[in-house]
DNA sequence: CCAAAAGTGTTAGTGATACACCCATGT
DNA sequence: ACATGGGTGTATCACTAACACTTTTGG
């Protein structure tokens, strides 16, 4: 089976799907595709792949490149392969989801012109090629980790009060959630250590300052059993 | 952005991870290689994308020229793409995980010589390429799923006993589960329709058949809440 | 002293776990 | 009558869900 002589003619790209949390609402960063096919309708950031490079590297790279978006967090979502999701030809693509916190996003912003720009979630109705399929699964998977893995540490800044972190759950969820049982429950994850600092803002009491124990993406311990 | 002159050296293949449980085991589909890179060693079913066919078709149709195995659930696991993972080249792989129930395999197995074989997922050391790593995974999504999901139905002939479909979760959740528990558990997932037949093998009090309601993939309702 | 958000406990209900005996059959 | 696997119930414990008041601060 040697592959030199093997005559595909399939492309491989990388789509990413990145989120923020800012103003209470999830956001998503697209672009407006300046061509045909799906002229001015916005698709996910993405291109095709080097022959060196790995796919997560290919995602950074192109993100770079298309909205100076740089060093955050990436998770492999999925590929999507179907024959006809690109107009143009055989394009099979592999979906990253990434995370930026709004704080080093506004540093981004004022620095560059970019060609991407942030959308609401709720205001997304039609994508180019299958993106809007992907962009569903991936905020599925989202949901999923949020609650499942102490990834919220890539949405937020590195001090942060429990209401803050109470506010980008209900938004990524999309539900109310009350305030004393999440702090009951976000106390089981044992995911933060609270800071010798308060936040005073406002003409009300301090809040506590929080930080995550761990930046890096961990599974919470002994959440999730259905039979074991 | 037109594709044609793209110039991407990259080959597309899927593998799959074909699983059935058998005596109580749960084996694996695998292939020992003929030609190098890891002649001798084992390999997950697989091979090359045609340019006009879906991934999941690729993954059906290697399967039946591989192993002669035909019409069974599929579902789409994830991709591999480090630049190193084949030695001879740059290929990405779309990694799918196949499940069939013992019975048609012995029908199968009876009718053709094949070149793949059925290997105890205990005795499984090191496969060819990245294959144990995915392989790994696939398991994991297995576990997974059979908890939170119908996707039980693909491991089991049409009638079954709850004792049987017991020893099914053990086996692949590789872990002993009290039956009175597991029969209330199961109870609560509303999957099964009791049949009016029973099941009269030794000398024993004879066991009710049941069958699944649903044979498609579907998820279990309500099941797997962290916030809500 | 008022407004505004921070912070905290209890109760009732639901689901999880642990555990032991009777039932129907063939020999 | 005995051996074999089929089938069932209960008590404890842990977790979930629902709910309201006090605290600290700035103005």
């Amino acid at each position: 089976m040697s592959l030199e002589n093997r005559n595909q003619n399939i492309l491989l790209t990388v789509d990413i799907i990145v989120f923020s949390v800012m103003h209470d609402k999830l956001n998503v960063l697209l672009i407006k595709r300046k061509n045909p096919p799906f002229q001015g309708e916005y698709a996910l950031p993405g291109g095709f792949v080097k022959d060196d490079e790995d796919l997560q590297e290919a995602a950074r790279r192109e993100l770079v490149e298309e909205t100076n978006v740089k060093n955050i967090f990436m998770k492999k979502l999925n590929v999507y392969g179907k024959v006809d999701r690109d107009p143009r030809g055989r394009v099979v693509s592999a979906a990253y989801i990434a995370l930026i916190d709004h704080e080093k996003f506004q540093l981004k912003a004022t620095t560059d012109a970019l060609k991407a720009e942030w959308i609401p979630y709720e205001h997304i109705k039609v994508l180019a090629f299958d993106h809007k399929k992907i962009l569903s699964e991936a905020l599925k998977e989202l949901r999923y980790d949020v609650q499942t893995t102490n990834i919220a540490s890539q949405l937020l800044p590195n001090r942060f009060t429990l209401t803050e972190l109470q506010r980008l759950y209900e938004t990524i969820l999309n539900q109310e959630l009350d305030k004393r049982n999440f702090r009951k429950k976000i106390k089981t994850f044992e995911i933060l250590k609270p800071l010798n600092e308060t936040k005073m803002e406002g003409a009300h009491r301090p809040a506590q300052l929080f930080s995550f124990k761990e930046k890096d993406y961990q599974p919470l311990k002994d959440k999730i059993k259905v039979f074991l």
